[in-house]
DNA sequence: TTAGTGTTATATATAATGTATAACAGATAG
DNA sequence: CTATCTGTTATACATTATATATAACACTAA
């Protein structure tokens, strides 16, 4: 399955989805051109309303990562990386201040990070070309 | 000032609070004994009711960077680090995939989040003894 | 005695999240 | 041509999260 949906999460359903498209973007399992299901489909799917899916699939086209075709479909895009790594680096300076923070109070080494970044670029570059 | 809120945020406010008092105690400025101002105070402060902030105050109980004593005040708590050190690693492991992964959509090399995370823990371990 | 502490209770308001149902209008395949 | 599928819009509703407002409680500390 493409996605699955935890409901007893803090995290907000649509935004699960949306993090799941993205990390199966990064890892190639969904490529430029491919397409993603409709917002019935992946709604019944993962039993979710149809709302759900579209309000996903609305913020993922704000930020690039799909193309929506009116009455045709939904298209991943690979788009202009460069063009969205500026906005990229500019809104993940927040959250990441307070991950190390919480980190530095828990006295884990920069290290650790370090390798636990590693390892998911591993992980995700090591299904490609 | 120790506290800065943004109200257009779409963070919640008890959420920066605890975000900030968090980064205080990582960079030092918090110290381990040190006592936090009473909710009302704090509240005033920053414009904030006082049930937020006693939210935030709660929360941060509950993770083990303060200890509230009732009718006397609340304290920073330098707790045992080890102790949560095992639950953080398990918690950041979620938001930080989706942040790798929306990196290497925009092609960006994890040396240049490896260099963030140093310069942040420069920052924060720069103030200290 | 007085002011200050976190806490509890109650009430209210707003926004965010999610579901349900129906209809629209064009695309596409049979 | 017809039937199905597409994203979209509209409406309504329910629940939860967030935040404020006000008052009172019970104890601490100056």
């Amino acid at each position: 399955m493409l996605l699955s949906i935890d409901f007893g999460s803090d995290q907000p359903i649509y935004m699960q989805i949306r993090n799941g498209i993205v990390t199966g973007i990064a890892s190639g399992t969904l490529k430029d051109g491919d397409s993603l299901p409709s917002v019935r489909t992946l709604g019944t799917e993962i039993g979710v309303n149809l709302h759900t899916v579209n309000k996903a699939y609305q913020l993922l086209q704000s930020e690039g990562f799909i193309e929506i075709q009116r009455r045709r479909g939904t298209f991943i895009k690979a788009g202009d990386a460069a063009k969205h790594a500026a906005e990229f680096l500019k809104n993940c300076g927040g959250p990441l201040k307070t991950l190390v923070s919480e980190a530095v109070t828990r006295r884990i080494d920069r290290a650790v990070l370090h390798q636990m970044i590693d390892h998911m670029y591993d992980e995700l570059e090591g299904n490609k070309s």
